[in-house]
DNA sequence: CTCGTATCGTACCGTACGGTACGGTTCTGT
DNA sequence: ACAGAACCGTACCGTACGGTACGATACGAG
């Protein structure tokens, strides 16, 4: 499996940049050969010697955006109750500012929009290369947790999928719809501490009155 | 508010129905002017003259299907804890089976793909149409529970959100973007019945202590 | 200095789509 | 029966896009 690093040279690099930024601000429509080209001040011909069509483009945007961001691993200090919260909150509010991040959102539209198509391998690009890191890191995340005793579950993608949906809800979906009035950063704080203290309700572990009585 | 039904001559929604046969077969560019004509048997004059232009098309595509998807009201009749709870359950497969259904994934992909264009408004029709039904049904049922004591909240539109979330997860995102072994029907049964279970220990009374209460 | 390579800018080609126009046909009301 | 409207099928137009070809330019290797 890939090591969540392109191989472009920093000039193929610049121009994927030109492209995330025409896909995010005018969306698929706005990103034509033609239109990459004249932005990035390169040659179409440039473009399909370096990425083969216009879906290997596609293709490499998505993995050039995944590789610039590093999933990166919780170190392994003690966990306490606390510490282990904290870790679940940090995770949740990344995961709703990586959702609703202007290129996150482009790139998600792009791959359901292209999903139709059969030939078309972008959404499984996409969860290969985005979302499996984030998983990982939720699951050594949980593993962690469980293995201290202070969570408890059967199934561990079972709980992830469970937070998962207790973090994001409707909300991915709304965003990608476009919906006005979703989209309001200053809420992800709220959003994820109330996932985290359901995801503990659900599977937390009661120490008899240990629970620390945090303010909500 | 719109009464949930189309004002298209029968002739129209056959057209209608084709143009979605032919998204859902071969999603948005399968869904040309000239290609639905010959699919409908009907003129591209016709098309323009009925819909005004293909954005008009696209969002009466919109208002048809919603107008096909009566949202049912349940019956007011008594509600124990479990009549209550397989209302819930009810919900939960009914939502399943709508989001990853064939119409839906395909009307939702097509707005998703539109969402970036500033001069569009199929996301907000599609919310408005489809899920606002959805949403009033199952406030109606969140509220007769807690009238009858069987849960309890602050807030309705967040227990509701919860409940949403522990229903659906990421599955709608992974539907939409097409990945392989996530449309599972079969499946539904079970997910609806956990997220249910999930749900009372959040929200739901216990007979003896009344405890749960939860702000925010 | 010179050759080769990589790249740029532009022009070009074929295709496909949205939208319009028009002649011929069917349906409807009187 | 007849007039008018609605509609079908097709042809047509302008545009825009994906992809290719080509001459011009910059630059490193020998």
């Amino acid at each position: 499996m890939p090591e969540m690093q392109d191989d472009y040279t920093p000039r193929q690099r610049a121009v994927l940049d030109k492209a995330l930024g025409l896909l995010v601000e005018g969306g698929e429509r706005a990103l034509t050969t033609a239109g990459l080209a004249r932005a990035a001040n390169c040659s179409k011909e440039s473009l399909y010697k370096w990425f083969g069509d216009r879906d290997g483009l596609l293709a490499a945007m998505i993995a050039h955006q995944a590789s610039k961001v590093r999933a990166r691993i919780d170190g392994g200090e003690k966990l306490d109750h606390g510490r282990f919260r904290t870790h679940l909150v940090d995770f949740a509010n990344d995961l709703l500012q990586v959702l609703g991040g202007d290129v996150s959102l482009a790139l998600n539209r792009l791959a359901i929009g292209q999903a139709s198509r059969e030939d078309s391998r972008l959404g499984a690009l996409l969860i290969e290369r985005g979302r499996h890191g984030i998983d990982k890191r939720a699951g050594a995340l949980l593993e962690a947790g469980r293995q201290r005793g202070l969570i408890a579950y059967g199934d561990r993608d079972a709980a992830y999928h469970t937070f998962y949906g207790l973090i994001v809800r409707d909300l991915h979906v709304r965003m990608l719809l476009g919906e006005a009035g979703v989209r309001q950063p200053e809420n992800y704080a709220a959003l994820a501490e109330e996932a985290v203290e359901q995801f503990f309700v659900l599977f937390g572990v009661r120490k008899e009155e240990t629970t620390g009585r945090d303010r909500v």
